[in-house]
DNA sequence: AGACAAACCTGTCTGC
DNA sequence: TGCAGACAGGTTTGTC
């Protein structure tokens, strides 16, 4: 489900958590991504009394620093897969089904657990772990991953540079979280879109002005969908609930049939299947 | 190397 | 109404 604009989105509205407490912690015992085992015991012996320092994202993770009172600092891994939520609720809220994390929290002056950061999870796709701090780096998961167009904005010679070496449809090279992390399929056809160019391109022939036109692409639709708070289509929501209104600006992802939204262009959008992921474009205005 | 399918799961929608 | 099948924002793994 959600791609960096929303996983950003969720970073924002955690914020209000840096500075608590967790009091306590309970996990459904059940395993997540790739029906792998979850932590969860060690969550609950070394996250409980730790305090939330700070919330980081690198590509669509979510990274929780926290720092307890003796013994080394932790950092919570989150990866919202595709239904994964990450939301503050108040303690006592009716629990959902598919409800994996709960963490307890408290003001540090105060003993009361007055709220709770669920992590809810319908298909189990989502990632939890736990790192010691300073070794987040090497995490099989974080290790691999490229640059995070909002830390470090992006710019054609690093698309060029990388692209070239790359035989694979440009819209493939784009999801490769290797080489730029948290793109996912929707921005993916966005910002292709803008680029006016074709997702069957291979990426080795981009040439040196359209990978600086697919660089500002990918920047300004992310940008642009996180001042909307993120896309939310069926799943996604914020961490305070909130839903994004992305969804109504989105110039091609899910319109196929329907026209194309550029002026004079008489096109109608396709949708055609890349890498077995669902891949929309305008056959009239991104040709080439 | 890269394309593809399947795998991990549940929910929702479509068509018969 | 019921049921089968397709499909879904992600990532990994195995096969051709």
């Amino acid at each position: 489900m959600p791609e960096l604009p929303e996983v950003e989105t969720v970073r924002r509205t955690l914020a209000p958590l840096v500075g608590k407490v967790i009091a306590s912690s309970w996990g459904s015992g059940k395993p997540l991504h790739m029906n792998r085992p979850v932590p969860y015991e060690a969550i609950a012996r070394y996250a409980v009394t730790t305090t939330i320092r700070a919330i980081r994202r690198h590509g669509k993770y979510l990274l929780l620093d926290l720092a307890a009172r003796r013994g080394p600092s932790q950092v919570l891994l989150v990866h919202l897969g595709m239904t994964g939520r990450l939301r503050i609720h108040a303690v006592g809220e009716p629990r959902g089904v598919h409800t994996h994390l709960v963490l307890g929290l408290r003001e540090p002056s105060k003993r009361k657990i007055r709220h709770e950061l669920r992590y809810t999870d319908i298909r189990r796709f989502g990632q939890l772990d736990l790192v010691t701090a300073g070794a987040e780096a090497a995490h099989p998961a974080l290790r691999v991953l490229g640059r995070d167009p909002l830390v470090e904005p992006l710019d054609g010679s690093f698309i060029h540079s990388h692209a070239r070496q790359s035989g694979q449809a440009i819209k493939s090279f784009l999801l490769n979280q290797r080489i730029i992390s948290g793109l996912g399929n929707i921005y993916a056809s966005e910002a292709l879109w803008l680029a006016r160019i074709r997702p069957t391109l291979r990426a080795r022939k981009l040439s040196r002005p359209r990978a600086a036109l697919l660089a500002e692409a990918v920047t300004q639709v992310l940008h642009h969908a996180l001042t909307h708070g993120g896309t939310s289509l069926k799943d996604f929501v914020a961490a305070d609930g909130a839903q994004g209104s992305h969804s109504d600006y989105l110039q091609v992802y899910g319109r196929g049939g329907e026209p194309c939204r550029r002026n004079t262009c008489k096109g109608t959008i396709r949708r055609t299947v890349i890498q077995g992921r669902a891949t929309f474009h305008c056959p009239k205005c991104q040709e080439r």
